[in-house]
DNA sequence: TGAACATATGTAAATGTGTTCATATGTTTA
DNA sequence: TAAACATATGAACACATTTACATATGTTCA
């Protein structure tokens, strides 16, 4: 069984429970405003400082500090303190997938 | 080289330009509604009519009629026309795939 | 052709979201 | 401890989104 079938079963299994197609419209909705993808892709190879990635973006740090927080709710960022610093990285590669499986159909 | 190296090769090229960062936010956007998840769902293994799909989610028809709308736009979704119906189903594995993603991440 | 049906669309109301400014919290070091 | 610095948070505003209602458009068939 190759990995298309596996992937179909699953999919076409019953729908989930209306609760469990929330939470899925809700990680989406993360994905779905571009500061937060740009924050994401920043922070994609090497943990950065909230200012570091508000200078790369050139935004209010603020701005940063917020969608950040909407990133690290959602279990999307690692987060790690150092002194007055605090660094932020992308969670797992799952994110990554999920970002380039979007990039596929954006650019095909 | 195994698939997890060569997606985050891909990954951690360069940040691509902002416009496909718009495009690509855009999509998300798309898959974080839950009204347009159930859509996909619903039509996932068959296609079906729009009042159909509005019956199945025991929502108004121009309510679904919006959303399909937003679907193709995004080209989400086939659309077949069969005398007064229209009938809709999705575009490709790659939509499933999306979701199969983010319903591995909400469900762990 | 006109009535009946299926779908699409315009509009308006309610709700949600992103950003900024001001400021609070927490950490270091002089 | 006080000043300086980094980050987080509350509030307010502007803007976007979802939905429902009313109605237009398009298709079939009597």
């Amino acid at each position: 069984m190759d990995n298309t079938a596996e992937n179909n079963q699953k999919f076409t299994a019953e729908m989930p429970d209306l609760e469990v197609l929330f939470e899925l419209a809700d990680l989406f909705k993360v994905f779905g405003d571009s500061t937060r993808i740009r924050i994401m892709f920043t922070i994609s190879e090497n943990e950065m400082s909230v200012l570091s990635i508000a200078e790369a973006l050139n935004m209010e740090q603020s701005t940063i500090s917020h969608q950040l927080r909407v990133l690290r709710q959602n279990k999307l960022v690692r987060v790690r303190r150092d002194g007055k610093q605090i660094y932020y990285s992308l969670d797992d590669d799952h994110v990554k997938k999920i970002i380039e499986m979007g990039l596929d159909h954006v650019l095909e």
